[in-house]
DNA sequence: CTGGATCCTATTGGATACTG
DNA sequence: CAGTATCCAATAGGATCCAG
């Protein structure tokens, strides 16, 4: 398995490119949609969200995300974890003590978020209501 | 309980409430999650970023988004279409010619996820580590 | 309490053939 | 040209049982 993606001299904080130009330059625009894939699952944002409220352990975790398997948790947590966005601290106690964190990455990744969340907040309503007209139009 | 995170005020528009406030209010959290999942698939940002640069047809599209299929470009351009991001202008010709661009609604949603992929950008490499260094110390 | 292992189902996505 | 229809493979996700 080679993660290895072609990391040149990136655009230190980008600067005086548009956004555009930089997700052209350098197929970074497959690194973007695989960023959203990784956040855009049926969990990682909810985890993520409470974890941004406050550090939490495992079983609060599941009973603060509703719904949610423990199966999916877990794996939830780890490919997060892998991202370096959740830092994991286990206490070994009996019984034993598994402590969620975000990371200042985990964090620094809640702005950018804040804003899509912004965004569909403000737009939802919208979107309803093209969904509703186009599945009219479409029956 | 108090987020971590410094939110800045930014309210680009409206917002008076942080983002965190807002996400709790009104279980609007599975909202972008859904936005999320639905932008997050494996094709749609590339065909918004395709159709932010200009309005495409069909199988411009096609060659301009490498490796997606027929079928899936066409359901991806179907979500796109229902949640209003995208139009779809048929010219009934022989051949039919079908044109696609982003609405004013999907040239909004371009402003934060332009954010994201500055984020993405920044910490591609940091996030490439993680994953390195993780993937070492489970094996 | 925190998970790993297993089994099963649902959803996603690709390949191909066909059509107005 | 711009799709639709069908079949198939891969992956995501849920339920359950077991273990340190």
């Amino acid at each position: 398995m080679t993660p290895a993606i072609a990391q040149e001299g990136t655009g230190t904080s980008g600067g005086n490119m548009d956004v555009t130009t930089q997700i052209e330059s350098f197929g970074a625009c497959q690194a973007v949609t695989d960023m959203l894939s990784r956040v855009g699952d049926k969990w990682s944002m909810q985890v993520v969200m409470k974890l941004g409220e406050e550090p939490r352990r495992f079983n609060e975790l599941r009973r603060a995300v509703d719904g949610i398997s423990q199966r999916m948790l877990t794996r939830t947590l780890r490919n997060l974890e892998r991202d370096g966005l959740v830092s994991r601290t286990v206490t070994p106690t009996v019984p034993p003590r598994v402590d969620y964190a975000l990371t200042d990455l985990g964090r620094s990744l809640w702005m950018p978020v804040a804003e899509l969340s912004r965004w569909v907040l403000e737009n939802r309503v919208v979107i309803e209501a093209a969904r509703a007209q186009y599945d009219l139009t479409i029956e």
